[in-house]
DNA sequence: CACGCCCATCCAAAAACCGCATCGGTCGAT
DNA sequence: ATCGACCGATGCGGTTTTTGGATGGGCGTG
């Protein structure tokens, strides 16, 4: 080895070993807090005041006391064992799953009522848990999923790969969205028939797949054309064009919270009654350990 | 000894392997960064990892990876190593007492125009230099240098402790402070004689002993005896009752800066025609190091 | 002046650390 | 499928560092 302070930085015990000092302004009784006795004590100390080229204690065989360059370490020494001590409880936590952030992403229409809730839940059940939401539409949460930009998704199905886990959250029933003055208002309740060969706001099978491909399906079970005069994607656009009376909507019972003037909704009978389903997904071998608080908790909302 | 984990805490050697391996994500180069091989260097990380009795590397024997708490505490050990850098680096500097904080005492008096010149020559010589400024009466200061309250007055002689260092920082003249109206107003500079059997403010014995003491000597020398109407111990309270035309008084030429309506200043011939002193005083074992630097600024200053 | 208190120093024993050699696992090329 | 390169973990001497008992020396006290 070459040099005498080649390493000049001093460690954690020396720190220790200098408040203990500093607040006893006595090695014997610093180095029985400790857990050693004076020797050993004396060094570090020496030692902590060698690297930092610094006198911290002025010491004579009578009395202890810190000098100014001392005071000043002392409270700098005191905050870094704090930040240490406080560095490992929040690791802890974070391990543990106590503490953490997820990110989350979520298609637009779970953001209308099932979000909310679960925001609501997660605000009580799991208070230290951040959550980082980033709304897009299914097929970027799968690929988000994948490279790890995000640890759960809350999606349509189809959810076919195989690193996924899911979980179903939410089931719903169709609504039709009505402009004010279409007859159909009259009747409680719809049914499929009251859409054949009406004008109806589809959805486009690029970027809305699920429900093109749902819809598309109870109108071949039912046997109903009705007539397609608009393919969109978002449900809050849909609503506009009703509102403009282009044509009607069915869209998930979900949507009703938003209040567009001159829309009315309807319940549509379905077979099943409650076709829209949301799942939510994540990588099996995710290590985020939140995570598994979050599901414990998404769990419990099944009741 | 009780328990396993009975050390449950880290050491900074740790943490800057942690950071390293956690930057490189790779234990070979993290090694070479620290100076040192692969083996120990994988050690130190299992020990911090047992401390915390947290994963915070997901390594395989392809890929080195940070879990999401590692992630965290990442963060922290960044942080715990800047302030270790920080702490020394200030120490030194308050070690060299090229920084830090001197208390002063001051008189009122000195505040007027030494103390002024004094902060902005600080300012400028020493600018880290943080000063804490008190006002108290001289033998107050006496008081609170020898407890370490202060490290150095500003003050009056005589100064005749053993244990203290001294320095003659400001000299200057008396000048007479006369109401409007005043006939003695038309001469520009006045003798002691031309307070003959006149009103005159005396300074207190008790509260103001110097000038008390240096204008009875003066008194006694020229063979002139005042009629003493009023006897205080702070010069702006003696300004107050010359406005109110109850006698003059003779102030030190610093007390110029205050300005009073109605009060006018002229100069007074003495002997010595300097005859009001301001002392620097310290404790000549004061340790603190910035006390030095604030000296050297001092002693500069009395060119 | 002897004694007690307290920090520094010395020294042998213990512990920690380091580096070398090696193992086991994985990926990519053949 | 096999081989070789790569990477982190582990076993093991040798060395450095640390520890604590014994001791020394300075300084107040009775």
């Amino acid at each position: 080895m070459t040099g005498a302070s080649f390493w000049s930085q001093f460690e954690l015990r020396q720190l220790r070993c200098f408040v203990a000092a500093a607040e006893e302004l006595h090695f014997g009784r610093a180095a029985q807090r400790m857990n050693m006795t004076q020797p050993p004590l004396s060094r570090q100390i020496q030692l902590l005041e060698h690297v930092l080229g610094v006198k911290l204690l002025d010491r004579t065989s009578r009395a202890v006391k810190l000098t100014p360059a001392g005071r000043v370490f002392l409270l700098e020494a005191r905050r870094i064992i704090r930040l240490t001590e406080s560095a490992a409880m929040t690791t802890r936590r974070i391990a543990s799953g106590e503490a953490g952030t997820i990110n989350i992403g979520f298609t637009a229409a779970s953001g209308y009522s099932f979000l909310p809730r679960l925001l609501l839940r997660m605000g009580s059940g799991a208070p230290n848990i951040a959550l980082a939401l980033k709304e897009m539409v299914s097929t970027d949460q799968v690929e988000s999923l994948l490279t790890g930009r995000i640890d759960v998704g809350f999606l349509r199905p189809p959810i076919d790969r195989g690193e996924f886990s899911t979980l179903r959250v939410a089931r719903e029933g169709l609504v039709a969205a009505l402009p004010s003055g279409d007859e159909r208002l009259a009747k409680a309740s719809l049914s499929l028939a009251d859409f054949d060969r009406k004008p109806l706001i589809m959805y486009a099978p690029e970027g809305a797949r699920y429900f093109h491909d749902m819809l598309s399906a109870q109108f071949e079970m039912a046997g109903v054309s009705p007539q397609f005069v608009q393919s969109l994607s978002q449900i809050h656009s849909m609503l506009a064009l009703v509102r403009a009376a282009i044509g009607v909507a069915l869209v998930p019972e979900a949507a009703t919270s938003l209040h567009f003037d001159d829309v009315h909704f309807r319940s549509v009978e379905t077979q099943p009654p409650q076709p829209v389903e949301l799942y939510a997904a994540w990588r099996s071998d995710n290590d985020n350990p939140a995570l598994a608080a979050f599901l414990d908790q998404l769990r419990q909302d099944e009741d």
